[in-house]
RNA sequence: GGUACUUUGGCCGAGUGGUUAGGCACCGGUCUGCAAAACCGUCUACGGCGGUUCGAAUCCGCCAAGUACCUCCA
């Protein structure tokens, strides 16, 4: 059973989809005027968590991901200007090609991340029929009144049949007192109202013809518009950043809930902020890292690059709905971690199992140091009886291992079904850890079952669910490359065992120098670029 | 000012009533021609004060510090 975090109720409920098997997820997606920063990385990799999750399950989900190019206003000098568009005139490009180049930047980034591409991306540029339609909608039913060429949102009148501010728990009388004052206001009857569509300023290039004048949507309309179309009138879940709570999602309900005379969303779910030196990491406070910059090192915060999985793991080391505060220090603890973890997963594959082989024990009892040559060769033939057995003397230290395999796909589960705490995946799959590390020493022993269950757990959870892998290249001419390594470092093997230094040394330094990490290991050696 | 949230060992970070979260660092050990790496083990904290309880990091109250939202923001 799935309990997921619902902040309309402020509680875990358990998660029922409107029609199963299918699932609609919508998550607000970023406004490409700028290069993708770590803020984006949090709710891309949260819901990839959850998309990944879902499926899962077994359910058949649609994954919509909007992309906003248009109608976010700007609240300075340029006050009313379009974001997309006053970019656009600073770089002399045209609008969409502003958008274009953003969302390219947006995507390899996301790939990077190893983030799989939601079902449907909708850029708000594309949808604004549907966006016009919608606020129509909302004038046909009385909530919203024509002024000046823009069109506004009656909050008090809505808020006098429904209930607005219901998701931030707000009310709307002390917001009327509250609010301060802004300009452009005049136009509003009340300063809690807000845009359904904008007349657009003379200079404004980002225009389209609607009813009332020409110019763009408002910023809340996107969502609401292309979530319906994509989704329909009701659909199960909806994500994003905290920060856009309120008012972004307060408003898209409000809309939603206006238009249709319901509410459109069952589950609401909010990823939390990543902090720098504790203060939110954002735009506003020109305090953000973009993901290039962590990729290449490049920021005085940094001590050094960080590989894109490194990010991903460091992210999901928290659990979505804290704050998780940034920095150097912390990235690299993350790094050497996953790095650990990394290793321990490629040494599983090479696993055999030995002892407490239950009805056909005691059959072979070859040595588990053959075995032992290295984690880069190639040492899967695995013979037909199959079962390696370690000596006996171990057997004691074999419950350990077992006791600590037992219930572990169980402990995940229960985790990922608990809000999706992946902390929690990540410290029992540490915990397994051990044992494969055991296991590989010759100081546990592992049965055949038990180490099938093993890497498929760490298959499931690691690989397929929280989507870690190694980020080795995989191509052409790697094997063939890999394997002159093992070579070379074979030849070193030999030079040790005739006690010719000279030779030995020269190999593994003359690799250390082209960036190879050698690792002498008891019978042989493992390797790393 | 309003609303919400947070405060965990050297650092990061889980955990909502009773057993060791986990990671990184440190320290100890194993392995080793040397070196590195790897592996094993150790380190038992919960902002302060009071209350509820047989028992609280976990529930309640007060205090302190900090953050977010109220304006574009993931």
């Amino acid at each position: 059973m799935l309990f997921l975090y619902n902040t309309l109720s402020r509680k875990k409920e358990m998660f029922v989809p409107l029609h199963e098997p299918n699932v609609g997820m919508y998550v607000c997606g970023p406004t490409v005027y700028g290069d993708p920063h770590l803020g984006h990385a949090r709710p891309a990799i949260t819901f990839d968590i959850l998309f990944r999750y879902l499926q899962h399950l077994e359910y058949k989900v649609r994954y919509v991901r909007n992309i906003t190019d248009v109608g976010h206003l700007e609240n300075d000098a340029d006050a009313g200007e379009d974001k997309i568009a006053k970019k656009a005139r600073l770089d002399q490009l045209e609008p969409m090609e502003v958008v274009q180049y953003y969302t390219n930047r947006y995507h390899k980034a996301m790939e990077a991340l190893n983030v799989l591409p939601p079902s449907i991306e909708p850029h708000a540029s594309g949808h604004i029929l549907e966006q016009i339609e919608f606020t129509q909608k909302i004038l046909d039913a009385g909530y919203a009144y024509e002024s000046e060429g823009s069109v506004y949102f009656d909050v008090e009148k809505y808020n006098k049949d429904y209930r607005y501010g219901k998701l931030s728990g707000r009310n709307v009388e002390e917001m009327l007192e509250t609010t301060r004052e802004l300009d452009g206001q005049s136009e509003k009857r009340r300063s809690v109202d807000f845009a359904l569509w904008k007349k657009a300023s003379p200079e404004h290039i980002m225009r389209w013809k609607a009813p009332w004048s020409e110019g763009f949507p408002g910023w809340h309309m996107e969502c609401s518009a292309m979530g319906t179309k994509y989704l329909g009138e009701e659909f199960d879940i909806h994500g994003g950043g905290m920060d856009l709570m309120f008012p972004h999602h307060e408003c898209e309900i409000a809309q939603s809930c206006a238009a249709l005379g319901k509410d459109s969303v069952r589950y609401w779910m909010h990823n939390n902020m990543i902090t720098i030196g504790g203060q939110k990491m954002g735009k506003s406070l020109g305090n953000f890292i973009t993901l290039e910059q962590f990729f290449t090192g490049k920021h005085p915060l940094l001590n050094k690059a960080f590989s894109p999985m490194t990010i991903r793991f460091f992210i999901l080391q928290a659990h979505y709905r804290s704050t998780v505060d940034f920095s150097s220090e912390a990235l690299e603890a993350s790094e050497k971690g996953l790095e650990r973890l990394l290793e321990g997963y490629a040494r599983l594959q090479k696993l055999k199992p030995n002892g407490k082989q239950p009805a056909t024990a005691g059959v072979d009892k070859s040595s588990l140091n053959q075995t032992a040559s290295g984690v880069n060769q190639v040492s899967l033939s695995q013979t037909a009886s199959g079962v390696e057995q370690f000596s006996s003397g171990q057997v004691a230290s074999g419950d350990k291992s077992e006791s600590s395999l037992a219930g572990l796909r169980q402990r995940c589960e229960s985790a990922m079904n608990d809000d999706l705490n992946t902390p929690i995946v990540i410290s029992n799959l540490f915990d397994a850890l051990k044992t494969i590390n055991l296991v590989h020493d010759g100081k546990a022993g592992i049965s055949e079952n038990e180490l099938a269950e093993l890497k498929s757990v760490f298959k499931l959870y690691l690989e397929d669910l929280m989507g870690i892998q190694e980020e080795a290249a995989q191509g052409e001419g790697v094997e063939a490359y890999q394997k002159a390594v093992d070579l070379l470092l074979n030849i070193r093997l030999d030079a040790k065992k005739n006690k010719d230094w000279a030779t030995s040394d020269r190999i593994r330094n003359e690799l250390s120098a082209l960036g190879f990490e050698i690792k002498d290991t008891k019978d042989g050696f493992e390797w790393r670029l």
